[in-house]
Parts: C-alpha cells; structure tokens; sequence
DNA sequence: GTCTATAATGAGATAGAC
DNA sequence: GTCTATCTCATTATAGAC
C-alpha cells in the first residue's frame, strides 16, 4: 500500500519560501501575496471540507481561489502542507476559546468543581456558536475536521493539534465525575466528540431520516440536545459491570 | 469544484459482465473468477477502510489483491460500483441481525417496549461483537463505514444501504421514550452513530490520549462504557428546555 | 477469465521568464 | 509574487490477444 502522501512525517519546510518577513508593508496595508494566501487557504478549506483531502487536487483549489496552479506550492509547499495550515488556521481559535470558557467555569463554580453540563457546554459552544452564527469559512472547516478526526491516515495531523485541548477537558471531567473510574471518562471524551462530529458534518442524513423534522444546518436545535445527551451519558458511565 | 467521482448517481451497470450464472459449476465448487473477485473485494475494502475511496488506487487494490489490474474493472466495472459492493457485502449481514435482535428484544420484553439497554445493545452488538472476536475483513470494514458516514460526498451510498435499519431502531426508541420528542429522538440517534464510530475507527487516538490506558482495538471495554453511556444519554434528552 | 499494452487524462511539483 | 510551460509520474478505464 504505497502511501502518496507522507502526512505523518513532518513537512522538512525545506521547499517553502522564506517569506514572514515583508508580509505587512509597515503601514497596516496588506501585500497582494497575503491575499492570494489568504484565497488558497479558504478555497482548500472549502474544497477539503466537501470531498476530503485526496478528494480535491491542487488544481480545483486554485482554481476556486482563481488563482494561478503554481501559487499553490509557492505558498505552501506542498498539498500536506497547506491541509496544515487550514486545520491550523482555525483549531488554535477553537483551543483558546474553550480553555477560556471553562476557566470561566471552574470561576462561577468557586470552590466546587464546574457541573458535567457546563464543561461539555464549554467544550461544545466554541466551535457550535460559530455555525450557528453562520460565521465564514467555519462549516467547511467543521466538516474537514470531522473527516480528519475518523481517518487513521491523519491522526498524526489532528493529534498535534487537538491533543492539548483534550486533556484539558478530560481532567475537567474527571474532577466532575469523582466515581467515574479513568477509562471510562477516556472512551466518554471519545463518545462526546463522535456526537459532536455527528453534528459538525453536514451529511444531510438526518433530514432524510427525519423527513424534514431535523435539518443538518440547524445546529442551534442540536446543540440543545447534545448538552443533555452528553452530560447523561457521562453521568451513566460509572455503571458498568466490572 | 469538478467531481471526478459521481456517486450519487445510480452505476448505469452498462460496463458489467453478465456474470451471474455460471458463478458455481454445479458441484458445489468455486470457479477461478470467484476467487479473483473476492480478492479484490477483501483487498479493497482493506484499502479503502486505511487510505479512504480516494486514497488508493484500483493498482494499489489489484497489487494488494495479487491480480492484474484489469480484473478489477472486469468484475466491478468502475471504481465507484467496488466501492458499493464493498460496503453492500457486510451490510447486509448487519442489518439483518440487528433487526434480528431487535425482534429478540421485543419478544424478551413481552408487553412492554424493550429497554433503551437493550434496544441500543441490539443495535451495537451484531457489527461490534465481530470486531471483538476479531473477525476477518470487519475491522478495515468498520473503519471503511465510519469514514463514509461522515464525508457529505458519499451520503447517498450509505443512505441506500444503512437508512432502512436506522428507521426500525428510531420507531423503537421512540416507544421505548414516549415522553422524548420526536426530534431530540433523531439528533439522539445521530449521537448514537457518532458514539459507536469512534469506537469503530481505529486511529489510535485513544491510546496517545490516555498514556495506554485505553486501547482502540479493545472493543469489548469500550463497548462495556458504550451502552451506559448512549442509553443514559437518550434517556436525558427530554429534559431540554423549550 | 486473464493478461499485455495503451489510451486519455489528471496528479503534484518545479524551472525560469517577467 | 505571479505566470507560462513543462517534467514526471499515477490515474481510471478499455481494446484485443490468449
């Protein structure tokens, strides 16, 4: 099985061009180069996000960007990278903001530990508000990253950079859940990110399963049952028969 | 954004050989182009379940399989039709006997609706039970099923096939949940497929998480937090507030 | 049913003019 | 930084001998 792409290696940089110097023009104005960067990485965030990575080729990418094919690889280097610096790009965004929201958490909850909802809800509401809020580029960047959290080929990826949030929110929940024996808050941190990927993916299965009753893009409404969904689970972990 | 597969198209079949009879001599014995094809299945679904259907290549598949690259289109025609077949194989064996336990499961509890325990235990046990015992070919298949419930590209592949068994199981949690609503019921579903993927996936993410602790192919311990956790989830969902 | 050979296209990446 | 042109190789799929 001949792997094309070598994704679990770290890109050796060594074909990137030395470019952060001279990115601004010391008068706050942005270079036509930042543009052009900023057109690859959005394109590529789309197009990642609705048929995989392999799915898409340079050459679609740049053409959404509309621009031209060797600018690709002049900004990034290589495809591998470029998926970098799109997962990048947003997940260092979603990594403060939820250390930010349970710290607010663990403040309105004194000297006692935060409930199981408000840390799931810390966790959840980051990265959900901003679908739910429409913002730009979030959903193709929430469905890249659920294809990415389930394929094997890109856990190195995903790992580096989503690995760090995770134990924050594991040691959150194990001072929540004092009862709960350790493995079982792991595979329980495992369960509420495959729901929440449920959400971010935009499939529309649920409307077909539904007839209509649910809507995919209506992540307000299923924000409101993931919270209980999630926090009962949790609560129901310390039960199983050992 | 070209499409280079189409999937959500129905495979004309025009490029298929009419193959059907003659599959068995008579004798009970297996013709020498059977073998070929189940290579190319096992191979195949070994691939896609790694690399995902964009992934490999139909060279990769055959060279995996052992055979020459034209069989592949000889037997399967496109790409796009390997794929199905893949997933169709094992589908069918699961869907049968989850419904198979579901009637179990009414029967067991007579008047009553069944459990949520053991309406989500009928669910997850027939294609993880397999995984358990280490079964041949269902892991890549498990882990093939997980990717393509996420990508939004292959939605309508996994719908044909997967949609049928996901109605039986919604109708019974609903009579198992009289006082959830409809709604949360589906997003609860959903939740329930999210949970169960991540335990199907195997990227080994769990293990880097908890030191070792866990491990991605012990299923048996994951499926033991698995059940609590989605029937005690499921059962929290009424309480939303409206 | 299987193989060789090849068609027809697309892929990632780069060299060098501007 | 951008563009044209191109290298090199891989891709799906098929035609036709055996």
């Amino acid at each position: 099985m001949k792997a094309k792409t070598a994704l679990a290696r770290k890109t050796p940089s060594g074909g990137l061009p030395k470019r952060k110097p001279a990115s601004r023009n010391g008068r706050g104005g942005v270079r036509r180069g930042d543009t052009t960067r900023l057109s690859i990485l959005d394109a590529a965030e789309r197009c990642f996000g609705e048929a995989g990575f392999d799915g898409v080729s340079l050459r679609t990418i740049t053409e959404v960007a509309g621009v031209d094919l060797a600018l690709a690889n002049y900004h990034f280097g290589t495809k591998d990278n470029l998926l970098r610096e799109v997962i990048a790009r947003r997940a260092r965004i979603v990594h403060d903001e939820r250390i930010r929201a349970l710290e607010e958490a663990r403040r309105a909850a004194g000297a006692r530990s935060p409930s199981v909802e408000a840390i799931v809800t810390a966790f959840l509401e980051p990265l959900l508000r901003r679908l739910i809020n429409g913002e730009q580029g979030w959903q193709p960047y929430a469905n890249l990253v659920s294809q990415l959290d389930i394929s094997p080929k890109f856990t190195g990826l995903t790992g580096d950079v989503l690995d760090p949030t995770a134990l924050h929110f594991i040691n959150a929940l194990r001072l929540a859940l004092p009862k709960v024996p350790p493995r079982a808050i792991y595979w329980g941190y495992m369960f509420l990110l495959g729901s929440m990927v449920q959400v971010m993916s935009a499939t529309g299965r649920i409307e077909r399963l539904s007839h209509g009753l649910c809507k995919s893009e209506d992540i307000q409404s299923a924000l409101r049952e993931l919270v209980p969904f999630v926090s009962g689970g949790l609560k129901a972990l310390g039960a199983a028969p050992r």
